[in-house]
DNA sequence: GCATAATTGAAACGTACGTATGACTGATAC
DNA sequence: GTATCAGTCATACGTACGTTTCAATTATGC
């Protein structure tokens, strides 16, 4: 494996724990084991790397989400996909490529999860980057599936539900420490069960403007 | 208005908007108009001084949470308090604390939001301290509202409301972003009207283990 | 095999950080 | 009036940061 791609890993583990800020270009090389000079050869600076690191997996994901979606609505044509469905496409492949670098003992889901709360301004630029055009993507056809919510409401929602993965995500170990272990916030098989049931129910509740 | 209270202003307003690491005690200082030695000579280092910040605001908040909580238990003798009255003590706090800072221009929230998510080893104690007390005493409460849950989904589903409110709180501005300007997270009553809403839906919808 | 490009190496750059020091100020108490 | 003491001040300390430099090394194309 070249060194560009042992700093992307190195990178991606200190971000996990530590934080962007938090974590320096020196523990990274040292971590990779590459000189310190390597970083600002392979990218062009400490930015450039964090929008490697993220973009890496985010691709991915966001592609197989996608994809997911299209495959759901040519299935369905005009009619609404049901939102069982929506939401295993929305949520399933975060949690499957989670599931597929646990072997390496990275927690990318901390990461991931961090991203929604990061003040960091290369975090935002990365979520508008890669994660908003698939947010709005996902909102028209959650729209079709409550339509009984306005605009309004299901942009709220919506992002709501993309709320509780990343709370999920981003906490995962203190839901064990809160619960006194009787929760496993690193079970991400168990985390997506209790996410996608309260998201349904939540997506599905009636509209507060309907009474008003 | 003292040094020490300008100290925590200042320090507010910039973890808010930037981050605790990413904010030195220099521009503290500056902004706070303070000499540099002040923090440490009120306060007796940085991590001292993010303490301060958050506990300034967390006790208040959490004492009237567990006082609307105690209030509506002696009222309800037995029976267990209904879903909503309970969400209300669980939510409103913290949005009344965010409304009475507002005037000063001060996002808090973003700031409390986030704490779920900082990987800051300070914050980390923070919640475990302030924070985690208040939110076992409410889970016993929510276990009694929603009996027909088990332990385990009792906490994933108290622990996944309170990630609803750090989502909308660490993350205001953004979902003004992604829903170009339909949504207005800034209005924090308008946001708390779509978290009750989701989170009762939530927190009633029917067990996963009763399938099995 | 040799010219050329890509990559790595050790070391230094300037800057900013959190913290510590010791002199100075101004009020309170006796 | 002077001793006391909380508070403020300018300044310095040591350390660590992201980035740059340029020579040394390794790989590539012909």
């Amino acid at each position: 494996m070249g060194a560009k791609d042992r700093i992307l890993d190195a990178a991606e583990r200190l971000f996990c724990d530590f934080g962007i800020d938090a974590t320096s270009l020196r523990q990274i090389t040292t971590l990779a084991e590459v000189n310190l000079a390597a970083v600002n050869y392979h990218f062009q600076s400490k930015d450039e790397l964090v929008r490697a690191v993220y973009g890496r997996r985010l691709r991915p994901i966001n592609e197989e989400r996608v994809a997911m979606l299209v495959a759901l609505e040519g299935k369905y044509g005009d009619e609404p996909v049901p939102l069982d469905l929506l939401l295993d496409a929305f949520y399933a492949p975060w949690v499957c490529a989670a599931a597929s670098v646990e072997g390496t003992g990275v927690k990318m889901t901390k990461m991931m999860g961090r991203m929604f709360a990061d003040p960091h301004p290369v975090v935002d630029r990365i979520l508008t980057e890669e994660v908003a055009p698939v947010a709005a993507r996902f909102n028209r056809a959650f729209g079709q599936a409550i339509p009984h919510l306005t605009q309004k409401e299901v942009f709220w929602r919506m992002y709501l539900s993309m709320g509780l993965l990343a709370h999920a995500m981003a906490s995962s170990h203190k839901i064990t420490l809160i619960s006194g272990g009787i929760c496993d916030g690193q079970n991400m098989q168990e985390a997506l069960t209790q996410i996608k049931a309260f998201a349904k129910a939540g997506l599905s509740a009636p509209s507060e403007m309907e009474n008003r």
